[in-house]
DNA sequence: AATACGGGGAA
DNA sequence: TTCCCAGTATT
């Protein structure tokens, strides 16, 4: 029985901030609090490992040193910029914030949680990241990193059912230490990138071992607590990446090479369809041309690239 | 609630 | 090969 739970809670906080405060990496985006730089940062994240992120953000930050600079470019320009990132919707959306910023905000990133998620391609994620840490509100959030870490240690063992993210939320919001939100939200996401992982989590060398319930579960369930804490099976995302299905030759790889092509091209060059065709596909034939005419469409409706009567462009 | 959306690295 | 990643928008 917990004798005191704000004593048990202090301790927990205390635990888990130094411990980043001798294990966290350092990441360009914890040195600086210039939101458009946090913008940036947030919108490369979302869904793309830190690794590969950093190189990006040196050469999309010395490209684009500022929000005007950004809202201002060839949105062509922005889309080179993003290759080798994925999901080139991101770069889009991250410039039409920009300009919506720019336009509507005097170009000031806003502040406010409500008015950030109002923004293309912010979520409510990346709304409630910017505004910690960018601006230092204590407020909650949810990534893939804090949703595995607040379950396992304040519901239990990954095979009980998977809680809300409105569950999750008022269990972030009670363990958030007053005053330190920049940091604790910092230190969970980190606990969870390098301690409280996926796959075979280092119980052994985790600060908040001794207040987990997921570590307890497992304690319960075998004296040998490896790995028991953990589904069997996948519990998520099994409806896409389908078996038997190759990502090369899916519509999402043409969708990518398609950019490519286009990103490669002398600056302002319009290629006609048939030639996309071509580079895309040595066996490409009249038979194609309503497939690519939809993969180009829905590319255009993206703002990925221009369609004109001579053939398809990025857009300037 | 389900899907689409990139692409590279790790298990 | 499959899973995973500092998610979001659309249906």
């Amino acid at each position: 029985m917990i004798i005191d739970r704000n004593l048990m809670l202090a301790a927990l906080r205390s635990a888990l901030l130094e411990w980043f405060a001798g294990n966290a990496r350092d990441l360009p985006w914890r040195r600086t609090r210039d939101p458009y730089a946090i913008m940036v940062a947030e919108i490369m994240l979302q869904q793309t490992q830190v690794d590969r992120v950093i190189p990006k953000y040196h050469a999309f930050l010395a490209t684009f040193p500022t929000l005007k600079a950004l809202a201002s470019a060839p949105t062509a320009e922005v889309i080179r910029l993003w290759a080798g990132l994925g999901y080139n919707r991101r770069a889009v959306n991250l410039q039409r914030a920009a300009q919506i910023i720019v336009e509507q905000y005097g170009g000031k990133v806003p502040d406010s949680v409500a008015v950030l998620r109002t923004l293309p391609g912010i979520g409510p994620y990346t709304a409630g990241a910017i505004a910690c840490f960018a601006f230092e509100q204590d407020v909650v959030f949810l990534d893939t990193n804090i949703r595995r870490v607040v379950r396992r240690l304040c519901v239990g063992s990954d095979l009980l059912p998977t809680p809300s993210d409105a569950v999750l939320l008022v269990h972030a919001e009670t363990l958030l230490p007053v005053g330190q939100g920049w940091m604790w939200n910092q230190a969970i996401m980190e606990l969870g990138a390098l301690i409280c992982t996926t796959s075979n989590p280092a119980c052994w060398r985790c600060p908040l071992r001794q207040y987990c319930r997921a570590y307890a579960d497992a304690i319960v369930a075998d004296g040998d607590l490896v790995n028991t804490m953990m589904s069997p099976v996948p519990l998520k995302r099994v409806a896409e990446s389908r078996s038997g299905e190759t990502f090369v030759g899916s519509r999402r790889w043409y969708r990518g090479r398609i950019i490519a092509v286009l990103r490669d091209l002398p600056v302002g060059d319009v290629l006609p369809l048939a030639e996309l065709g071509q580079r895309l596909r040595p066996d490409f034939t009249a038979d194609h041309e309503d497939w690519l005419q939809g993969l180009v469409t829905d590319l255009a409706r993206d703002g990925l690239l221009i369609i004109t009567d001579q053939g398809v462009r990025l857009p300037e």
